[in-house]
RNA sequence: GUCCCCAUCGUCUAGCCCGGCCUAGGACACCGGCCUUUCACGCCGGCGACAGGGGUUCGAAUCCCCUUGGGGACGCCA
């Protein structure tokens, strides 16, 4: 029998761990999407099962394919790589229009005749009456004569799950995070699971699709569980073992609100991180830790740590909010969040920190093959040294720049106050040049050592000297120790420098 | 409006299930200090929370109830 084969369909086997992240391909990969998607990743990926790609696309009007694009790119960046998929959900639609012709045929669902005008008047009537609108269920018990008529004068219909109404029924569910949630079947309305035009809705699609896939744990946000146990009634209904449900908080915005591209822009979608110079780990690390706690103290976690560690009933169940305050310029994102970026540049591994360092300067015009092969060491050594101060991959080319290239830009106030304030720097630079030039071994201590004799001999603080060095060579005020930052930037490029920043010295 | 969920520092959270170890711990941010040629890092210190009210108990952040606050869902959207 049919019924019989799509039964085996869709009752699959659980022994092993299947999950899958199921976005819209509406907008862009935001932060609550990825999150979603990490948690999905790190159960398959801690239970030695498998992560599945699927694209909720039924919404034809509002689905584009560069979303789709924007989304996979998204989950690639992130390192969140899927098993299986992306499977688009149009192509089950037969699947879903054939649950519901069954759950039509077993009396689980019914024809309704209403017109969408009629249900819109009543909706509107319910909330001038500031009552709960419901559909009150007029076509549930319509005679087969009744429908027989109605279908022969082609009237459109749509396809409603019949709720059990006994005030006894109480569709029931235990969620990994949230523990058991109950409600009442009084208080679900008979939804609708086919439209007129005979195309499936989510709540429909979806739980097919889930048992199509044989997905043994759906992780998805809160806002799906006040939905679930319409679809707990629609598993029943179709003899399918519900799959464990885990949902995660939401996370909201400093104002409360849920967070969207709409409202919150750029800042919360995954590709303007990834611009802004961030790590892909150090995102999901920070994005981890929005929801989830290892009940311990640790907040950094390699991907294997953390895998290895998380754990669903870890989840909190109250929403957190994403640090993030419009117009502060030094936190264009939530705070935590450049901190876990800029700690894990400082910390990493040189070795996994320089193919993104690499990425960056040629995207910035300032790599050289070089860098790979004869100059390797100074390369190392030189990132090294001015990683600890950066906090995106971005600084490596901006505030790095002068390690790499000669046309860096000069901060003004730092002209100002190391090269603005003592005059006879004019005498100084071209003097230290000289004899940074005439030294056989340019490295730390013999820079500093004439540094320091030649502040002796002029007794003239060395501090002005290393200050207006500092600016003269880099442009700025801030970064590594002098003497360390001299010997990296070379003895050519360092002479050059202060002799030229005469010309920057208030007379 | 109805139903569901949630409630510890400004933010992320530990502790709650199995009451006493909690004068509530950590992280970010912020403010001091130390280190220092600058800025960071690091270290030391400070600020800062159990939403309110009732119970239960020898004892409650932890258990129960109410209130308040917040969020979510209520569509022929996904």
């Amino acid at each position: 029998m049919k019924t019989q084969s799509m039964n085996s369909d869709l009752n699959k086997p659980k022994n092993q761990v299947r999950v899958r992240f199921a976005p819209s391909p509406t907008g862009y990969l935001h932060l609550g999407g990825a999150r979603t998607a990490l948690y999905n990743w790190l159960w398959a990926r801690k239970s030695n099962g498998v992560f599945i790609l699927r694209i909720e696309d039924t919404d034809v009007e509002r689905s584009t394919k560069e979303s789709v694009q924007e989304i996979l790119g998204g989950l690639t960046w992130l390192g969140l790589s899927w098993d299986e998929g992306p499977y688009l959900q149009t192509d089950n639609l037969p699947k879903h229009v054939e649950a519901a012709q069954k759950l039509l045929v077993s009396g689980h669902a019914y024809r309704c005749f209403c017109t969408r005008e009629e249900l819109e008047e009543q909706r509107k009537a319910a909330e001038a009456r500031k009552v709960a609108f419901m559909y009150d269920g007029r076509c549930r018990d319509l005679s087969p004569e009744m429908v027989d008529e109605n279908l022969r004068n082609g009237m459109p219909y749509v396809i409603r799950f019949r709720v059990p109404r006994e005030t006894s029924s109480v569709v029931a569910f235990e969620d990994a995070v949230y523990g058991r949630v109950e409600k009442k079947g009084q208080d679900i309305e008979d939804f609708v699971i086919l439209r007129s035009d005979g195309r499936p809705l989510y709540i429909l699609s979806n739980a097919v699709d889930d048992a199509l896939d044989g997905i043994t744990h759906v992780i998805r946000g809160a806002d799906g569980l006040a939905n679930t146990p319409k679809q707990v009634l629609i598993y029943k209904a179709l003899g399918i073992d519900p799959p464990i449900f885990a949902h995660m908080p939401l996370t909201l915005d400093n104002r409360k609100a849920k967070l969207s591209k709409r409202t919150h822009g750029e800042v919360v979608t995954i590709a303007y991180y990834r611009e802004k110079g961030f790590l892909p780990w150090a995102l999901c690390n920070f994005m981890a830790l929005l929801g989830w706690s290892s009940g311990g103290e640790q907040e950094f976690f390699s991907r294997d740590e953390l895998t290895e560690v998380f754990d669903l009933s870890k989840i909190n169940r109250s929403n957190s909010i994403f640090n993030y305050v419009p117009g502060d310029p030094r936190n264009w994102t939530d705070p935590k969040a450049i901190h876990f970026n800029a700690t894990y540049i400082r910390t990493m591994p040189l070795e996994e920190l320089i193919p993104f360092v690499k990425h960056e300067l040629q995207e910035a015009g300032l790599w050289r093959g070089s860098f790979e092969n004869g100059e390797k060491e100074w390369f190392l050594r030189t990132i090294d040294l001015i990683r600890a101060r950066f906090l995106t991959l971005k600084d490596f080319s901006f505030r790095g720049r002068c390690y790499f290239a000669d046309d860096f830009e000069f901060d003004e106030s730092a002209v100002k106050k190391n090269l603005g304030k003592e005059p006879r720097l004019r005498e100084f630079l071209p003097e230290l040049a000289s004899r940074m030039d005439r030294l056989e071994r340019f490295e730390v201590h013999s820079i500093e050592e004439v540094f320091r004799s030649y502040s002796e001999e002029k007794s003239v603080k060395a501090g002005i000297l290393i200050n207006a060095a500092r600016t003269a060579v880099s442009g700025t005020s801030v970064g590594p120790g002098l003497f360390e930052m001299l010997e990296v930037i070379g003895k050519e490029k360092v002479v050059n420098r202060l002799n030229k920043a005469v010309e920057l010295v208030a007379s």
